[in-house]
DNA sequence: CCTTGACCTTCCAGGAGCCGGAAGCACGAA
DNA sequence: TTCGTGCTTCCGGCTCCTGGAAGGTCAAGG
C-alpha cells in the first residue's frame, strides 16, 4: 500500500511516517518502480506501535528501544518493564513540577481581585525580591 | 553592569538574556562604547520577572504580555488574572494527560513479570489492535 | 490525446526555547 | 606584552514534527 493508506491505517500523518523513516525508526520500506513507498501490514503494525508509544509519552529514542524489543523474540520482559518504569518516573516528576507551578499560581490568583484596579498580587509575586 | 553580572543577579544564563533581547522580550539595553551591553537594576528586575514567570511555566509570549502589564501603571488586574487562570487551565490539561498516560502505563507494567521471559503485556498493549 | 485532480517524491524552513562552540575584540593584572 | 577572562556575533543543533514549494505519477473524464 501507499503511504497515504499506511497513514490512514496507522493514524500517523504521512509526513511523520517519512520523518520516522528518515531518522531510521521505521526503516525498511520497499519502493515500487515509480519510487513510491510500499507498506505491508507488518509495517503498519510497527507504525501503530510507535503511534501508541508516542501517545503514552515515550520519546522517539525510547520508541526505538521498544521497537527493537518488540521485534526481538529473545527479549527479556524485564528490559521492557525497566523502560516503562523509568518513563513512569519521568511522568511523576513532570506532574510534580506542574502541581508545584499550579499551587503557586493558584495562591497568587486567589489573592488577585481581578478588576480594573492596577494593584495585582500576581505581578507582585513575579517581581518580588526573594525566592 | 555587564551581561555576566546581570546573568548572576537574574539567574538567567547570558545566552538566554541575549536570546530574549533578540526576540524583543527584554529590549532596551544600552551599549557601552566597547559595544558591551549595559544593564541597570531596572533591567535586572525585568529579567528576574521573566525568569520567575518562565519557571511557573508561562510561555515566552505570555511573559511578553505579563511584562507589558507589569510596566503599565494603568493596567487592570483582571487582565493579569485572566492570563494566569488560562495558564492554570493549560497546566490542568497537561496534568490530566500525564495522569492518563501514567494510569495506562501502570496497568501495563503491573501485569508484566519483568523477568527473562519474552512475553510482555506492555509490548502487547502497545501492539494491540483496538484503541 | 489531453487535462484535471489526487497522490506521491524530495528538499528547505520554521517553531519553542534555548545551548554549544567558533572566531574575534576588550579589558585588567602581572 | 602576555595571559586569562569576558564580551561580541553568527551558525548549527536539539526534539518532533509541520507546512510548503517544485515536480513526477496515476486514474478518470471529456
Amino acid at each position: 500500500m501507499n503511504i497515504g493508506e499506511a497513514a490512514r491505517q496507522s493514524g500517523l500523518p504521512a509526513k511523520t511516517i517519512r520523518f520516522y523513516e528518515e531518522i531510521g525508526l521505521i526503516q525498511p520500506t520497499r519502493r515500487l518502480d515509480n519510487n513510491y513507498r510500499d507498506y505491508d501490514t507488518r509495517d503498519v503494525h510497527r507504525l501503530r506501535f510507535v503511534a501508541r508509544a508516542r501517545a503514552l509519552g515515550f520519546s522517539v529514542e525510547q520508541c526505538r528501544e521498544l521497537l527493537a524489543l518488540y521485534g526481538d523474540r529473545q527479549r527479556a520482559s524485564a528490559d521492557v518493564k525497566a523502560i516503562a518504569l523509568q518513563h513512569i518516573a519521568e511522568i511523576d516528576q513532570r506532574i510534580a513540577e506542574l502541581e508545584a507551578m499550579k499551587g503557586t499560581l493558584q495562591t497568587l490568583a486567589a489573592r488577585c481581585h481581578g478588576d480594573e484596579r492596577p494593584d495585582c498580587p500576581i505581578l507582585e509575586g513575579l517581581a518580588r525580591e526573594g525566592g
